[in-house]
DNA sequence: CGCTATTTGTTCAGCGATTGAATTATTTGC
DNA sequence: GCAAATAATTCAATCGCTGAACAAATAGCG
């Protein structure tokens, strides 16, 4: 019973050609297999002329290509099917990290087409160097797309803290930032991407939704909902609602580090006790499993703690499933409130999902209310430590398929 | 970055006028004065005759209404307001709880036009019985609602338990139901709302859903995001999201009674441990400030306890400052999550809402990341115990000013 | 009182987008 | 080689929005 079907602003006979070209290139990014006009007349309710009007528009911005026709039985004219263009608009996405930076590439079907990672600790970098050495990459990265036909039409950065609306990056702790204005910095730069109408040449958003948003690209088909989190350093959560990333009121939602695991354990640095933070991240996990810190906590700690809990160290199992549980009680909270099916463990979590996943899935099966009736999935991330920024890049190309009138208002 | 903007199907001319109309009306039924008609289409961008053809197609399906021309300074014309009529289409809100039936009927304005609470033991009573009994109040409403020129064309119904999309009711513990298929039973009686297109005719919704979507009668100003807590015997919440509600994949969201506070406390009816429900459950708060339990536990527990706490009895000011904690950590763990600035505290808790507010906020207070720089608001209820139904029929009437083509295409 | 400025609301030709039927295009099967 | 079948395009008709002109109604001012 979504009430919210009121248009947000007028429909003129214009929006009415934008929306049936959203619906038609929708129906295109979402099929198994590349459908004919005929197919798309059929599935959306227009009629055969109106597809192929919206079709020739589309072809004529580039934004699909006519494939082989797809072989199919019986009589008749043989179908001409549409593909999503594998040369046009793209999506770039940006990365900054404790240890990397990382810029990719991402086509109007979700194909990564191009993907640079950086490793350095950018801890001791100024903001403004950082962005800077990011901006250098990225560029590389743009003249090898235009080489292989592709535009970049916008661009989204990730990072892992607290952003606002405007693009401010309040806090990265870990990072050591606060309060750098990302979009100033990097408009000194020569611009990365073409401006496009209706989409936003750069947003910045935290690594964890964008992350989360990194998961659509296995579900394509229909809109999904789960939750994906990522466990790194502080734990953050992605909240995806129907194929759209859930923000909040002020954008600050997922801080599922952060749900009270033991109301009365251990002080946590936000203020409050026994957050789950304390419990099931990467430090209470790694000095749980008896191991010195080691310098950067990101990569090596994880890949450490995996090789442990395979050769079968029992300190290391046993936090693992400690943590865990943990994590199980705070998913099953979430699932109690959100009904959520799938839920994804990302960033460090992937490669510790093994040992992770089953305490998790006893807790849920304990304590969520309608388990039995509707199972819960939990799964490690399919795309590796870099989902942010696939994410990102994934996230524009997303925005040119639901709005393709403002790409193709550009290219005439 | 919602990235929904493709529509769910085709769009042709006709859905333009749809999504006009629709546009238009909600403009009406936002605005804080009566509007003309220049003013709807500087707010909408639309042109003055289109806004004009739009207003005759929705003053001649008494949708709205011409009001006396507001006061303005200066010269020209004087404008002609418009606002929602009030005869013309209403929303019926049915509700079965433990000790009452409830009816009421709410018009597009939102206004509640009609009321009846029939007071009664429902648990003995058997499912078809029950809704037999509420059929022949819903039909004396109709009646009612008839003479001051109302006519119902959609029903919904809560229930105090979980339904499924098909309005089966699966479990209602506290009312003795189990798989009772409400809408079978109810096709078995008269219809009792006129038949609209586009207008489920009934509706079966969780209670706290419902009762959240009638806070929105008090905030009809833009969308609303917020967690509406029912305290009952059971502890459920409705999540409304931009003012619509937030079901779940499968519509089972709100279970907040079962988010865990104490992992390791009190066993708990749902095969966890240390639920919310365990601690600040209605049944909880009554042991804890040592009233014996009485016989009906809705209201009259509710109200002693309220008295008790007025009067100083300090176990009962305990109970309710431990009930306010431990609901306080479950909600900060939702606001970390969920980023929600308001948190509505309804049903039994909205009389005891000045001695668990406190403790919920400074749960808030220390555990919410950024609740430094985003307040959350922890407010009562301002609808009394009907509250669902109240939003119930209240979403009614919200569809038909969010869709009012199918009423448009009854009356002609 | 009459005139002007001002704002509201309506009328009407023009236009863009969809429709539905007719037409063309291209293949399979007999 | 021809009929049947399916795909895609063409074209007049229609629906709804636009923009400008026009009619309606009031305040201010001399």
């Amino acid at each position: 019973m979504s009430l919210t079907h009121a248009p947000a602003s007028a429909v003129r006979q214009g929006s009415l050609r934008e929306l049936n070209l959203a619906l038609v290139l929708g129906r295109i990014a979402a099929a198994d297999r590349p459908p004919s006009r005929a197919d798309l007349a059929t599935a959306t309710g227009l009629t055969r002329a109106t597809v192929s009007a919206v079709v020739e528009d589309l072809l004529a911005g580039r934004l699909v290509s006519e494939s082989d026709p797809a072989p199919r039985a019986g009589a008749g004219r043989p179908a001409r099917g549409l593909v999503l263009a594998d040369q046009g608009p793209a999506g770039l996405g940006l990365e900054v990290n404790v240890d990397y930076l990382a810029v990719c590439v991402v086509d109007l079907a979700g194909q990564v087409r191009h993907r640079t990672v950086h490793r350095a600790d950018l801890r001791p970098v100024a903001p403004a160097d950082a962005l800077a050495q990011l901006v250098e990459i990225a560029a590389a990265a743009r003249d090898d797309a235009a080489s292989e036909g592709l535009t970049l039409v916008g661009a989204a950065l990730a990072v892992p803290g607290l952003v606002d609306e405007a693009g401010l990056v309040r806090l990265a702790p870990n990072l050591g930032w606060r309060d750098v204005p990302v979009p100033a910095l990097l408009a000194e730069h020569p611009p990365l991407v073409e401006q496009v109408p209706g989409v936003p040449a750069l947003v910045v958003d935290n690594e964890a939704n964008l992350a989360a948003l990194g998961e659509l690209h296995f579900r394509p088909l229909g809109p999904a909902s789960f939750l994906h989190i990522s466990g790194e350093v502080g734990i953050g959560a992605g909240i995806v609602l129907d194929g759209a990333l859930f923000r909040g009121v002020r954008g600050w939602s997922g801080e599922i580090g952060h749900l009270p695991v033991h109301p009365e354990g251990r002080p946590c640095r936000c203020g409050g006790q026994g957050c789950l933070e304390q419990y099931a991240g990467q430090e209470a996990i790694v000095t749980a499993a008896g191991l010195t810190r080691t310098e950067l906590p990101a990569d090596t700690a994880t890949a450490r703690l995996a090789e442990l809990a395979e050769a079968g160290d029992p300190a290391a199992l046993r936090a693992l499933h400690d943590a865990g549980t943990a994590l199980g009680v705070a998913v099953a909270g979430v699932v109690n409130l959100l009904d959520l099916d799938t839920v994804v463990l990302g960033g460090g979590y992937a490669a510790l999902a093994p040992w992770l996943c089953p305490p998790v899935l006893a807790e849920i099966a304990s304590r969520v209310l309608t388990a039995a009736w509707s199972p819960v999935t939990v799964r490690p991330s399919t795309l590796g430590a870099e989902a942010a920024a696939v994410g990102a890049a994934g996230s524009v190309a997303r925005r040119i398929v639901a709005q393709p009138a403002g790409w193709l208002a550009r290219s005439g």
